[in-house]
RNA sequence: GGCGACGUAGCUCAGUUGGCUAGAGCAUGCGGCUCAUAUCCGCAGUGUCGUAGGUUCGACUCCUACCGUCGCCA
């Protein structure tokens, strides 16, 4: 596979319950990843595959409870989450269903070549079993007594026959893929985990449900009371709707695929996904991307406190452009981040308004003033002591943001671009075009800053499509420049005579006091 | 219990292989500008770099113990 080929993948997300801002972190980082990909490859070159994982005893419990048959509870839940993931502008170009007829026929042929392979066997089982939970426990999650800690009565002793991957002769692949690859699970602090993971013989991965216990699944080919097990079918969604599935495609593609996860999957995509595709004789993937959790206001988010929160209902109120810059500005993935109200306004305040939104606003109420809208002068070096930081600072801007994206650090790359947003103001200042305008003898020199200034905005525009996309848009609008010449280095986008819109608020200040 | 991570200014955090007076943003105070969304620019700070030791000419950066927070495994 030639390198200017990646898929790019989200969790496919356990659709027990409806979305929150803890599936919009992972949903808009991956978003922005897949964005910047987009303008480096082109969008040919990207797949950018999510979707809902809809079997399980989870699922089925979940649907049991509303009193719906499962299938139609998945089309409701799958149905928010698409919802959902368009209010936010999230650019996905494939959305897997696990219950989808094409992803049921690709598992049940990767399961049928697995245990023809030999790389599924069949055994007996013996273990404490609880019927209300209706799952099996091992003695130390147990009350004393062998007591239900969930139902508080005594479990059973069953034996049930099931099917098992074998895992132990893939560890040592793994493990090297790990060692070898030193950014292959990033960051670092998950790696060591993986590794840890490996350090001892695995136990064979459990692939099946009897149908008498669990029916809500994809049935086994070569045994049809069996179901299979909800992460063995689910994992499979990375790669069973792809455009073409064949052996010679997967091969090609899943060397450049990236997957980004939350850490508590990290050993179903560390050590079981990968032996699940050595089994059927198919390559590793590229990179596993692993980020950390949201926290409100110091707690951890969590469905049994009640301080969920829907990202939907959120974005109606401040845009999705603002909670994708707070989550992507604000948090360094794959740490741990704390989202609430009041630093949103401050964020939001201080680097939206009084930075990009009030920049905007002044550089284009001046070529209004000024020249009313009319660029008359070509934006570039030039000799002026003052001209010449302010375009290298805007000319080297993509070349900077480029690598902290690739590398995850979206924090830094917005961090980045703010500074150049810096540079303008303080270029203003330096400049004083409001001050030469007083003469027009100065005229000149008024267009010449002015016309550098678009062209610093338009650069910004441009370079922050992946983070906020209507934001990116707006401006663009504003400076009256079309996609191709968005895309134009500085110093060759805005020619004079360009005419650019009258200024609109991008940002209106949110007043703190009003709201509380 | 085993392994590991983190603990830096009021807040959120940077500090790549040990080396000039430890940094940024936000918040605070003072000064300047007036094109702009009471916005922008400049200046001013404050820190026993978790605690106690150790290695070193020199440690926020390495080692040990402890305290605190958290995670993974069992």
């Amino acid at each position: 596979m030639a390198k200017n080929r990646i898929h790019i993948t989200s969790a496919i997300i356990y659709s027990n319950g409806p979305p929150h801002v803890g599936h919009a972190y992972e949903m808009l980082a991956t978003d922005a990843f897949a964005r910047f990909q987009r303008r480096k490859l082109g969008p040919a070159n990207v797949t950018f595959l999510t979707g809902t994982d809809e079997h399980g005893d989870k699922n089925k419990r979940a649907a049991d409870a509303m009193g719906l048959h499962p299938k139609a509870f998945a089309d409701k839940i799958s149905a928010l989450f698409r919802q959902g993931w368009a209010g936010l502008d999230i650019s996905y170009d494939i959305f897997v269903r696990t219950t989808d007829p094409v992803h049921q026929a690709f598992v049940q042929k990767m399961l049928a070549r697995t245990y023809e392979s030999g790389g599924i066997y069949f055994k007996d089982y013996e273990g404490l079993y609880c019927v209300g939970c209706e799952r099996f426990y091992t003695e130390k999650e147990l009350l004393p007594g062998n007591i239900c800690p969930v139902h508080n009565r005594p479990v059973e002793t069953i034996k049930e026959g099931n099917y098992f991957l074998k895992l132990e002769k893939y560890r040592e692949t793994i493990r090297r893929n790990i060692e070898k690859n030193l950014d292959f699970i990033r960051p670092e602090r998950y790696r060591n985990e993986a590794l840890r993971m490996l350090d001892e013989p695995l136990e064979d991965l459990c692939i099946s449900r009897p149908k008498a216990r669990l029916d809500w699944g994809i049935t086994l080919p070569f045994d049809d009371k069996y179901v299979t097990y909800v992460w063995y079918d689910a994992l499979w969604a990375y790669m069973s709707e792809l455009p073409n599935t064949e052996d010679a495609s997967l091969t090609a593609i899943l060397p450049v695929t990236e997957h980004f996860i939350g850490k508590d999957i990290l050993k179903t995509h560390a050590v079981y996904w990968p032996a699940m595709l050595l089994a059927v004789g198919l390559p590793i993937y590229r990179h596993l991307n692993v980020h950390g959790f949201m926290n409100f206001g110091g707690a951890r988010l969590s469905k049994s406190s009640g301080n969920t929160q829907d990202p939907v209902a959120y974005q109606k109120n401040i845009g999705p452009d603002v909670l994708r810059f707070f989550i992507l500005r604000e948090f360094t993935y794959g740490l741990d981040g704390d989202f609430s109200e009041e630093r949103v306004i401050d964020r939001y305040n201080s680097d939206l308004a009084n930075d990009l939104g009030n920049l905007t606003s002044r550089v284009l109420s001046m070529a209004a003033r000024y020249f009313e809208g009319v660029i008359t002068a070509a934006p570039g070096r030039g000799t002026d002591a003052l001209d010449i930081p302010l375009h290298d600072t805007f000319a080297s801007l993509p070349a900077q943001v480029a690598p902290l994206v690739e590398e995850l650090a979206f924090n830094r790359a917005l961090e980045a671009i703010w500074q150049a947003l810096d540079a303008a103001n303080k270029y203003i200042v330096e400049t004083s075009p409001f001050t030469l305008a007083k003469d027009p003898a100065n005229l000149p020199r008024v267009a010449q800053v002015l016309a550098n200034l678009v062209e610093g905005l338009r650069v910004v525009a441009d370079i922050l499509e992946p983070f906020m996309p209507v934001t990116s848009k707006k401006i663009l609008g504003l400076l009256n420049v079309d996609e191709k010449l968005a895309r134009a280095p500085y110093g060759d986008g805005i020619k004079p005579g360009h005419r650019v819109n009258p200024t609109t608020p991008l940002f209106p200040r949110i007043d703190k006091k009003a709201r509380a």
